[in-house]
DNA sequence: CTCACTCATGTGACGATGTCATATGGTCGA
DNA sequence: TCGACCATATGACATCGTCACATGAGTGAG
């Protein structure tokens, strides 16, 4: 038979799992404990003894996307232009797929497991300034890696909440995060301005 | 005495007031319907006379705080690209003095009032615009407008998510605006770029 | 092999909350 | 002055997060 650890570890993926699917259905309002629980077979108590209250199994949910974002960033391949691009890619295609666990990740950690979701971000980000560090100076990497990571989560944030579908910026999320990234990565690759 | 439409609109007034104090203090989930109905000396069920619903009463708080932003971007005064920075830095001041009011303006739209938070911030958006339009080429208005204006709200959001204090980026959002806005709209003003 | 123990899970219950149906009382037009 | 209208108050209901307690199966010591 499964010991009781695996069966534990077993409710708790499943806990996982569902949650990130009616997050993905319908947002955090939709993300009800015990329609979790009733998607992972299980009863509505069961969570808590898995996850503190529900801000925590969102977070956990939030850190998973993280931890996934920062492989596929990772899994990168190509010129330092091309791993750069792609990885500002994977950003644009998550928060289009799965926009309710977009927001989930890049919105306010709250509950106890805020800690936790740093640390997952932190990683994936970490990853990412990896890739910068090989096409701008050594002085610049956390400048311009923080302004292409968080500049482009500000595009996709815009995209989600149909600015670009309204007429106002007559331009695309595509667009800016291509301007952005030539701007930025390209125009200031050969010739790196350092702070004063 | 006060008739009945001046108390009906002094009424819808302290409701809105009430919802974005607690919104300010406590994040959306402090704003209960019965606090915000105590706190504007109402019952719990007045509030529905006045708004279809909770969302609704909230996306009306963040229109709210899109027209406070457009009057203080149009209020800059100097030279354009005063009045440029002047703009983004009143962004970089709503998103730390009024976080949670700054996460409900840039946060996804939903509920009946959708449409009219939209047209509310694109009004500011606008009055945002005409300001980039004196810095650039008429065709990269759009195109720079929107890559500070999303780019410098990624960057708050970032901040707001405490990233900048976890030691990954080394940076700080103060430097990352004014890197930002220093490559985009200085470095692109004598030279504009347009699409090939 | 047995038995007490441990811990994940199931169940009942409670307070809080969003929302609606209905009652009510004051205001405005005729 | 009177009847309609409308903002507001009140009661009620379903849902949800959360906790206390019960239960039952896996587990290790003897």
């Amino acid at each position: 038979m499964v010991s009781r650890a695996e069966s534990a570890a077993a409710t708790r993926r499943a806990l996982l799992d569902s949650a990130a699917e009616l997050l993905d259905e319908g947002g955090p309002e939709a993300v009800t404990l015990r329609d979790v629980a009733a998607r992972a077979g299980v009863s509505r108590g069961a969570p808590y003894g898995h996850f503190a209250d529900k801000e925590s199994l969102l977070a956990a949910v939030a850190a998973e996307g993280w931890e996934r974002l920062g492989d596929e960033i990772a899994a990168q391949q190509g010129s330092p232009s091309d791993r750069l691009r792609g990885a500002l890619a994977v950003l644009v295609t998550i928060g289009r797929r799965c926009p309710h666990r977009y927001r989930q990740m890049f919105g306010a950690p709250a509950g106890e497991e805020t800690g936790m979701l740093i640390n997952a971000s932190c990683r994936a980000q970490e990853k990412f300034l990896a890739i910068v560090s090989e096409l701008v100076d050594e002085r610049d990497v956390h400048r311009y890696g923080g302004l292409l990571f968080t500049g482009v989560s500000g595009i996709i944030a815009a995209e989600l909440s149909g600015y670009f579908a309204t007429g106002t910026w007559h331009t695309s999320a595509d667009e800016l995060v291509d301007t952005l990234v030539t701007t930025i990565a390209d125009g200031r690759a050969q010739r790196p301005v350092h702070p004063r």
